[in-house]
DNA sequence: TCCTTTCTTGACTTATCGTTCCAGAATTGA
DNA sequence: TCAATTCTGGAACGATAAGTCAAGAAAGGA
């Protein structure tokens, strides 16, 4: 019938969400898009739709390649409680590049109800995943029982992001280690 | 000699603190300056220069404001680690508002050393309060002695930013409170 | 009172933004 | 080969951005 498309869109929303990682929605401009996509404008928009829909699209590929590394983390280990570690000093170790998630609730915060609900089904899915974890550290004694498995999973994502934020204000990895070895203490037996 | 300001220089850097605080630097626009510091444009760029300029005073009007605040809970109490946790409480309640600190971090980075000296201005400050703080709370048998009073201090920063972050997300004040409560849990004796 | 200075206001300039349009090249199926 | 489709690249559009200019109003000092 017609022509075929001749780049890969997988790998251009994967270049979209390196700029929008670094640059946040506002401080990339679609010509820095189209260059770093290695893409042509019109193919930009005919194949994304207009800047905002890129964003978010990109805000929910970051968000799920995210929750999918978490979730294998926390699942490397038969000790629930190392995979809960692994899944810190993961984050420890890639805490380089900023991160799109805690980027895009610092620019929007809960302004934007179609990017909130790209969040709010991430966070759903690395809760159910993480609170089995919780669970059997708890049962297996190696996490003091007394905060329920939920307000466990809330702190280590916003330690996660606290993590991410000293991160980017230009800690360095053992500073960052440390973060994540006080943070798990928090949630040692005693 | 003169005509004399009509306009209090002080109250419209506020409210462009608030401004800022709430959209960021790109999502805030000149316009948007003028309608709420109550002022015409040309005295705001007579007064305050440039829109980066203005935004770096924001920034430091804000860190320092946010430094002191966090200085006088921290002495709120005989005991320092009941300052401490007052620190912790002051950030909960006051989470509904974004911070512009975490978010000036996250739109730049560490891509503005002009930004960056304010921010490190602003935490050397805080650091050296908090160093004593937490000796005191160490030295009176109320804080775990295994890390030393700076990895302290850089759990402290990183708890209140994810505090922070997870009240942009949407957290409520339940939530909050069980993550700071947590985050002290990490430094208390065993 | 008048002069000097500086604030205020709003129009203006220039640049850049997101987005669309257009023409030509390329590629597939018939 | 032809027709249909869609990619590419650049030009163009309207909107909005940051920043400047110019004229008038207001206030202090002589």
């Amino acid at each position: 019938m017609a022509r075929i498309k001749e780049f890969d869109s997988d790998k251009a929303l994967e270049s979209a969400v390196g700029v929008f990682r670094e640059h946040g929605f506002d401080g990339t401009s679609t010509e820095m898009l189209v260059k770093a996509m290695k893409i042509g404008r019109q193919s930009l928009y005919d194949t994304f739709g207009d800047k905002w829909s890129l964003y978010r699209l990109a805000v929910e590929r970051y968000a799920s390649a995210e929750t999918e590394a978490h979730i294998r983390e926390l699942r490397s280990n038969g000790r629930a409680i190392d995979g809960i570690s692994a899944m810190m000093d993961r984050v420890v170790a890639e805490a380089d590049r900023a991160c799109l998630g805690v980027n895009s609730i610092c620019e929007f915060g809960q302004s934007r109800p179609d990017l909130t609900e790209v969040h709010l089904a991430a966070d759903h899915r690395l809760r159910h995943a993480a609170r089995v974890s919780i669970r059997q550290a708890q049962d297996a004694g190696d996490m003091d029982r007394s905060a329920s498995a939920d307000a466990v999973i809330d702190f280590l994502i916003a330690s996660i992001a606290g993590i991410r934020i000293a991160a980017r204000g230009g800690a360095g990895q053992e500073a960052l280690q440390s973060l994540a070895r006080l943070a798990l203490r928090a949630l040692m037996p005693r």
